[in-house]
RNA sequence: GCCGACAUAGCACAGUUGGUAGUGCAACUGAUUUGUAAUCAGUAGGUCCGCGGUUCAAGUCCGUGUGUCGGCACCA
């Protein structure tokens, strides 16, 4: 006598156990024809599931943001279904659900090509005719390898084995088609309408790079069709922001085939570069920071000291002289403490705070370089803290206080934190860890902020907390990091005197706020589509004359700005206002001031801001303000 | 590094089954002296990514190298 509450509030009461479709069907035959799940006690299932006893129930129909998760969930299956049925060759593995959509792994020697996913989605689509029902089996374990291997399907029997034996194991079958899955599954496949295939790529077998390749299909899905076109439109107008593309248009920067991984800097995109130096060193200069120079090669041997060839040589360029051999510098840290080495510390003197817009060199796989973004030779705002124990924690509380000062200056105002921890291949006692990782947690308690813990992603030397910021298209770029390092100053032989007279050894704090000064470039290019504010702006405001006739008024106002500090130019070209105005408006400046006999004539000029609103004539004066003031 | 795709003028792109490389914008020259998102006319511009090969003939087909892009792995 099952007694089913729904979210309404209302309870219904049946006379035996029944399925949750049954439960829809009793309500209205519109919602079980909608049906795609159910939430029974907070926990989604299929529409087939069994109720038993008492419960709390919804019905998921494809108006409910839960649907998505089961719909997408469906779509990979549905992928793999009709892959296999033209391709019997491939072999499922996984398909999971991500954001936006969903990917199935196909073990397939000869790979897919764009053709051989249009033909997919092709029968994925008449599958989808075919309102093949999805239904749930349950087997014993060692059935079910039997049976996947019994298909040839030696990937999904290696997955099976290492389930723990005392998990029941689901399967879902869709007309010939069988996965083993966790479910909820939708109905039938006729619930599958909204789903585009969008592109084929290489993945490792259990994400492990040792493994073989497996061919990875990504797919989107949505509730309905007009949700897969914002999808769509999103991800165009994404595409718009590129750095990449911004880049050439505004003339910032460019890479050739000659420095792979490296930057060419244009004189605009160089003074975008400087502007956030100069904001970061007057940071420095606010906050206790001495910045430092040091050496962009020093000798091999000072890196197998600081445990750094020995984990990154081969991504370090080298480099020989007389019979010697160095390495270009891939990091500062071994640099910064020489500087600290190179007298006698006491206690007195720390915390130290040095800092470097140190330019490092790391030769980065091929595959992973990407536009300004990843590049193989950058400079990071690097600076490194010599303290005690005791400072750890209030050093690291107030650089996120100025992280997110200087993330808020730059515009960025949601920050995810994260906390990594010991990996497996590391330097240093197990008890040095501890206090790290702990002083570390205890410094962001004690903020009450936010964060979320990865275990076995900290450094090799220290855990580190860092400060994740999203872009345009969703991709995360890890900025800011903190970390504490037990090792290295003893590596080096760092000490102080403390105050008993004895010779301790430093902690040291590794930690960038913008990271890679390239990388950030690139983050605000796609941040501001290119529209900087004016602090930023490369160009903060461009002069156009009208005619010829007012040629040295505007090379006044010109000069004029220029003393007060303006980053300005003129086009004083013979063409009509209008396609002058085109042309500037596309690069985005700012402010476009406009001369003509009028503005000549008042000693003014006419202002356009970004965007095409008119400002109207006012004085140089009162246009300074304005630029200065934003 | 791995899987796949791509590489043609400064930029964005065409280029059929292999038969002497095109379009638009930009550039340059001239005319036009213009009031808030494209004035008109003309000119010039190419190692079709590099190197090999097949062929009477290669931008096009094959091999190889490099780079870029999309993923994966990596990221001190």
């Amino acid at each position: 006598m099952p007694n089913v509450t729904l979210p309404d509030g209302t309870v219904k009461s049946y006379d035996q156990s029944l399925t949750v479709a049954d439960v829809a069907s009793s309500i209205g035959s519109g919602l079980a024809k909608d049906a795609i799940a159910g939430e029974v006690d907070g926990q989604l299932v299929d529409t087939s599931y069994m109720i038993e006893g008492d419960t709390s129930l919804a019905i998921i129909t494809n108006k409910d943001d839960k649907a998505l998760e089961v719909i997408r969930h469906s779509t990979a299956h549905l992928l793999a279904q009709a892959t296999q049925q033209l391709y019997p060759k491939a072999q499922v593995t996984i398909g999971p659900v991500i954001e936006n959509g969903f990917y199935y792994d196909f073990a397939y020697e000869k790979g897919f090509s764009e053709e051989d996913l249009v033909k997919i989605e092709k029968k994925m689509k008449a599958i989808v005719k075919q309102n093949l029902p999805i239904q749930r089996l349950e087997m014993k374990r060692e059935d079910t390898i039997e049976l996947f291997k019994s298909m040839g399907e030696y990937y999904k029997a290696e997955i099976i084995e290492s389930i723990p034996t005392s998990e029941v194991l689901s399967l879902y079958k869709q007309g010939d088609f069988i996965d083993l899955c966790r479910g909820p599954h939708v109905p039938s496949t006729s619930k599958l309408k909204v789903f585009k295939l969008m592109k084929v790529a290489g993945a490792y077998w259990r994400g492990d790079s040792n493994n073989e390749m497996l061919q990875r299909v990504y797919g989107t899905a949505w509730e309905n069709k007009k949700d897969l076109e914002d999808y769509l439109y999103r991800l165009e107008e994404a595409e718009k922001r590129d750095h990449r593309k911004i880049g050439k248009v505004q003339d910032l920067f460019h890479t050739q085939e000659e420095a792979p991984g490296m930057v060419f800097w244009h004189p605009k995109g160089w003074t975008l570069y400087q502007l956030i130096v100069q904001y970061m060193s007057q940071v420095y200069r606010d906050n206790g920071y001495l910045e430092v120079h040091t050496p962009e090669v020093l000798d091999r041997t000072m890196w197998e000291k600081s445990g750094h060839w020995d984990k990154f040589g081969d991504s370090m360029f080298t480099t020989h002289s007389e019979s010697r051999e160095y390495a270009i510098k891939p990091m500062n840290c071994p640099g910064h403490v020489q500087i600290y080495k190179h007298s006698l510390k006491s206690y007195r003197d720390l915390p130290l705070r040095l800092a470097e817009f140190g330019s490092c060199h790391r030769n980065e796989p091929s595959g992973t370089l990407h536009g300004i973004m990843r590049v193989r030779n950058f400079v990071q705002d690097d600076a490194h803290i010599f303290c005690t124990t005791e400072q750890i924690q209030s050093e690291v509380s107030a650089f996120i206080d100025l992280t997110f000062e200087v993330y808020k200056h730059f515009g960025f105002e949601s920050i995810d934190i994260k906390l990594s921890t010991r990996p497996e291949i590391r330097v240093g006692s197990d008890e040095a860890w501890d206090k790290a990782e702990a002083a570390l947690a205890e410094a962001l308690n004690a903020k009450g902020i936010k964060w979320e813990l990865q275990e076995g992603e900290g450094a090799f030397y220290g855990p580190k907390v860092e400060f994740v910021l999203k872009d345009c298209l969703e991709r995360e770029w890890q900025c800011g990091t903190i970390q504490a390092d037990f090792s290295m100053p003893e590596r080096l032989e760092a000490q102080y005197i403390a105050e008993d007279g004895s010779k301790q050894t430093p902690v040291m704090l590794h930690r960038v706020i913008v990271g890679s000064i390239e990388r950030f470039a690139g983050i605000l290019i796609e941040h501001y589509e290119g529209a900087f504010p004016s602090w930023l702006a490369p160009i903060q405001a461009v002069i156009l004359n009208i005619t010829q006739k007012q040629e040295e008024f505007a090379e006044k106002v010109e000069k004029k700005l220029k003393k007060q500090g303006l980053r300005v130019i003129s086009d004083l070209r013979n063409e009509k206002i209008g396609y002058k105005i085109r042309e500037h408006s596309m690069q985005r400046y700012p402010y476009i001031l406009v001369v003509g006999d009028r503005e000549v004539e008042n000693n003014q000029i006419s202002v356009r801001q970004r965007g095409g609103q008119d400002l109207g004539s006012m004085s140089l004066e009162t246009l300074i303000k304005l630029i200065n003031q934003e």
